[in-house]
DNA sequence: ACATATTCCTGGGGGC
DNA sequence: TGCCCCCAGGAATATG
C-alpha cells in the first residue's frame, strides 16, 4: 500500500513527465468520491496548466497557478503512463491527456482513492493538519513529536498523520522493529532514548525504501508499471511465522490499532 | 477530549 | 468447480 516512499516515487515520476504541461482532455470511466464529480471535474481541470507535482504526507498535489488537484492513492490506487494504443481496463477510473500527447491512467481496484479539485484556500486548509515530513524534519524534532501523554499504542501514534506525516502500516512495523519497541507499548511509556531511536529508524527505513522505489507488498506499482524493490529488505511486515533476521525467533502476527501487526517478541520490548 | 470501532471497496485465498 | 467467509487497510466518521 502506498506510503511515503511509494507516493514520493510516483510524485517524482509524475513531476518529471507532466509539470509545465496543460491538461487537454480527461475521460472519466468510473466516478467515485472525487470532488467535483465526473463532468464537473473535467470542466474544472481541462485547459489548466500544471505548475508541478508536490507531495504532503501521502497526498499528491497537482499544482495549478491557482489551486490544485489533491490525489490520494489509498491502498490500491495507481498512476501509470500509457501510449495512444492503450485501451482502458476494468479498474481504470480516468485517462488524462496532456499537451504533447502524454497520457496518464488513474486506476484503483478498491475505489478508496480520490482526486479533488481545490482552491488555494482549500489547499492550505487540507494540508494544515499534517505533522512534520519525516525526511525533512530533524531526528530531534521527530522524537519530540513522539513525546506525548497518550496511553494509546505507539503503533497507533505512528499511524496518526497529524503526529508525523506519511508513515503507514508497513513502515510503522519496520521502524518499531529496528528501534526494538513493541507496537503495543503505550506511547507515554516509550522512553526518551527509544523515541530518539524510533525517529532515527523512521528516517532510515523511509530513506532506504525510497532508494528502492518503495515496497510492493500487494498492488503498488509506479508510473511505469514497475514494482518497488524494498520488499526483500523488510524485517517484519508480511513475515509472520518466519525467522527474525536478528535473533531467528519466529515473527509474531497480531492486530494492533485495527491493523495487521508484525513484531519480534524477543527483539522488541 | 480522547480512544476505539465502523465504514467505504474488491480481489484473492482458504476451507469444504 | 464453486460458494462462502474472511482478510487486506487509509483515514473520515461515528460511537463510546
Amino acid at each position: 500500500m502506498p506510503e511515503l516512499p511509494e507516493v514520493e516515487t510516483v510524485r517524482r515520476q509524475l513531476h518529471d513527465r507532466i509539470s509545465g504541461k496543460t491538461i487537454r482532455e480527461v475521460l472519466v470511466f468510473k466516478t467515485g468520491r472525487e470532488t467535483p464529480l465526473g463532468e464537473k471535474f473535467v470542466q474544472a481541470v481541462v485547459g489548466r496548466k500544471l505548475k508541478g507535482v508536490e507531495r504532503r504526507a501521502k497526498v499528491l498535489v497537482f499544482r495549478f497557478d491557482d489551486g490544485a488537484i489533491l490525489g490520494h492513492l489509498k491502498m490500491t490506487g495507481s498512476f501509470v503512463f500509457v501510449n495512444k494504443k492503450y485501451s482502458p481496463t476494468k479498474h481504470d477510473r480516468m485517462l488524462f491527456v496532456f499537451s504533447g500527447d502524454t497520457r496518464l491512467i488513474w486506476s484503483d481496484v478498491r475505489m478508496f482513492g480520490y482526486l479533488k479539485v481545490v482552491t488555494p484556500d482549500e489547499l492550505t486548509a487540507a494540508l494544515s493538519a499534517y505533522g512534520p515530513e519525516p525526511l525533512e524534519a530533524s531526528v530531534g524534532a521527530l522524537a519530540d513529536r513522539l513525546q506525548r501523554k497518550s496511553m494509546r499504542s505507539i503503533k497507533a501514534t505512528l499511524l496518526d498523520q497529524t503526529v508525523i506525516a506519511g508513515i503507514g502500516n508497513i513502515y510503522a512495523d519496520e521502524a518499531l522493529h529496528r528501534a526494538g519497541v513493541r507496537p503495543t507499548r503505550a506511547t507515554n511509556k516509550v522512553t526518551a532514548d527509544e523515541r530518539l531511536r524510533l525517529a532515527k529508524d523512521i528516517k532510515n527505513v523511509l530513506t532506504e525504501s525510497l532508494a528502492q522505489k518503495g515496497t510492493s507488498a500487494n498492488d503498488y506499482i509506479d508510473t511505469e508499471g514497475q514494482k518497488g524493490g524494498f520488499l526483500a529488505f523488510l524485517r517484519v511486515y508480511g513475515r509472520g511465522g518466519e525467522p527474525c533476521r536478528t535473533c531467528q525467533r519466529p515473527i509474531m502476527k497480531t492486530v494492533v490499532a485495527q491493523r495487521g501487526t508484525h513484531y519480534c517478541a524477543y527483539c522488541q520490548k
